[in-house]
RNA sequence: UCCAGCGUAGCUCAGUGGUAGAGCGGUCGGCUGUUAACCGAUUGGUCGUAGGUUCGAAUCCUACCGCUGGAGCCA
């Protein structure tokens, strides 16, 4: 019998037999003997404890420097911001070659890790063999030197290659791992809500359209207009602005859910904060109030700041020193402080008293404006801020109504430097006010009954929020364009890659 | 969509009506256990696009496009 750990240890040699046999049948003798899935990654070999010898390391030359009789070669393959140091010596047989190596070229390394006699690192890889994968036209655009985001902007197929960028979207991978683990280990249930309705849920926002129909020779009813009956869904149909009212139904079932998606507005928003595809997460929990959805929301934030600095502490520190030099202390400070928590009938006080000058004006029934909104968190409290109870006319129709019979269990959740990061509410259970307040936002009830019928068949009250996750990353990484915390973003008249 | 600013070499920028510039990068050579290496030479341009004013426009005017900051909408 074998042991668990032979078992394991002889399944993963057949699986590189495999994968090499399958490169092999592919590309013939062409592919180098050392490519292989199993090399060590930059990251195991910077991290080492020990002297290694005979190890494959692949990746992307970040720039190569000669001296007398061999070259320096920095090797980084994304598993984390640093590069590998490679020694090629000119005794290499394709030395000649290696020293043709130009900045951003593949290569494949065999050779041994020893500890570097120069300062900066701690080990090294001296070669005995480099395979060059794929030179590197002289075009390539990317330097050592530091280039501004917007210019990586727009070679988006490039910058992952970057310091800056690699970080951000490695951050961006822990981020998303973070929210499920943050969900899953408190039971809620993941819920994927189409991509694709016909509601157009919030009434907020513009939408894009979704049709099959041909632009040049629509069907078209007797007075001309389009029959979108006639469309492939028969009716009209648009991509998600929110999965909040599927997310709704599924809380009324299994308590507690989330949803973890892409979410798309075809507003014509020209912001650093705005994008018109981005991700959402969206709770919703059954037999929850607005307090309980406050706490839900105040500690997932506090929870993925934790995570991030937990365990992208390299990454991290990238951005506290060529992003953001007060990140880390601005992080630390939110993670030890008390949310803060006001009314919006107490944030207009507050800003009425302030004796600071706004250029729009506060007052009650009127929407908090974003110069409001920073001197709140980064005046004022100098904290994240949850304002709740809004004025029932500036919120939208599913919000539960307060006794007051004025406002509405609203609650955005307000960081500095970004603004609002978190809305949500308590949802209306009542059938009765929840069909008053769809007459009252113009709103015909038939257009949603499966969505009343959620009142009408054991209703509960139930609470949930969104959380921009771009937004999130934003305010974790501290960069401040969501085009470069999104891979290939979209945003008005930009989607290229 | 609104307000303001910007658009000059691959990149970062100087050049305010009179011959198109620098640093970095690329290329070639030298030096060197180097670290955004160093030294020398060299390469590099439809001055965002289209009109207009002028003897003459990178420079002044108009429109459009793009980017940046702010606003609205929101996550």
């Amino acid at each position: 019998m074998l042991c668990r750990a032979q078992k394991t240890s002889r399944r993963r040699q057949d699986r590189h037999q495999r994968t090499r046999r399958y490169f092999q049948h592919r590309l013939g003798n062409q592919i180098p003997r050392m490519f292989r899935l199993t090399a060590t990654t930059v990251k195991d070999a910077m991290q080492s404890s020990a002297p290694r010898s005979d190890i494959v390391v692949q990746g992307w030359v970040r720039t190569r420097r000669d001296s007398k009789t061999f070259s320096f070669l920095e090797l980084n393959d994304g598993s984390s911001l640093r590069s590998l140091q490679v020694i090629a010596k000119d005794s290499l047989p394709n030395y000649g070659e290696v020293q043709k190596i130009t900045t951003g070229a593949s290569i494949a390394v065999h050779g041994d890790l020893v500890a570097s006699p120069g300062k900066g690192q701690r080990w090294e890889l001296v070669a005995d063999r480099i395979d060059i994968v794929g030179r590197a036209e002289d075009s390539y655009p990317l330097q050592k030197k530091g280039h501004t985001p917007e210019f990586l902007r727009e070679i988006a197929h490039l910058r992952p290659r970057s310091n800056l960028f690699g970080c951000v979207f490695r951050v961006r991978s822990r981020l998303a791992f973070a929210i499920h683990t943050f969900f899953q280990e408190r039971g809620f249930v993941y819920v994927h809500t189409p991509i694709i309705t016909a509601s157009d849920c919030e009434g907020a926002g513009e939408l894009f359209r979704v049709t099959a129909i041909d632009p040049a020779s629509p069907p078209r009813r007797a007075d001309g207009s389009i029959d979108y009956t006639k469309d492939f869904f028969a009716r009209c149909t648009y991509l998600t602005v929110s999965g909040q009212l599927e997310a709704e139904a599924f809380a009324c079932a299994l308590s507690k859910v989330y949803t973890f998606g892409p979410t798309f507005r075809a507003e014509n928003s020209n912001t650093s904060r705005h994008a018109s595809e981005f991700w959402m997460i969206e709770p919703e929990m059954a037999f929850c109030d607005l307090q309980g959805n406050m706490d839900l929301a105040e500690e997932l934030v506090k929870y993925l700041i934790r995570d991030v600095r937990e365990n992208c502490a390299e990454d991290m520190e990238l951005f506290a020193k060529f992003v953001d030099r007060e990140l880390l202390a601005r992080l630390d400070f939110v993670l030890d402080r008390q949310f803060q928590r006001v009314t919006y009938t107490e944030a207009v006080e507050l800003l009425e008293k302030s004796g600071q000058k706004f250029e729009f004006p506060i007052g009650s029934g009127l929407n908090l404006q974003s110069e409001h909104e920073r001197w709140l968190t980064e005046k004022h409290f100098k904290s994240p801020v949850t304002i709740f109870n809004y004025p029932k006319q500036i919120k939208p129709f599913y919000m539960r109504l307060n006794d007051d019979g004025k406002t509405v269990t609203a609650m955005d959740l307000l960081v500095p430097g970004i603004g609002e990061i978190v809305g949500g509410s308590q949802r209306e259970e009542r059938l009765e006010v929840l069909e008053q307040n769809m007459r009252r936002h113009k709103m015909n009830p038939a257009e949603y009954k499966w969505y009343l019928d959620l009142r009408r068949y054991g209703s509960v009250p139930h609470s949930g929020f969104g959380l921009g996750f771009e937004r999130m990353l934003m305010f974790v990484t501290g960069v401040s364009n969501i085009r470069d915390v999104i891979p290939f973003a979209r945003t008005p008249g930009s989607a290229e890659f």
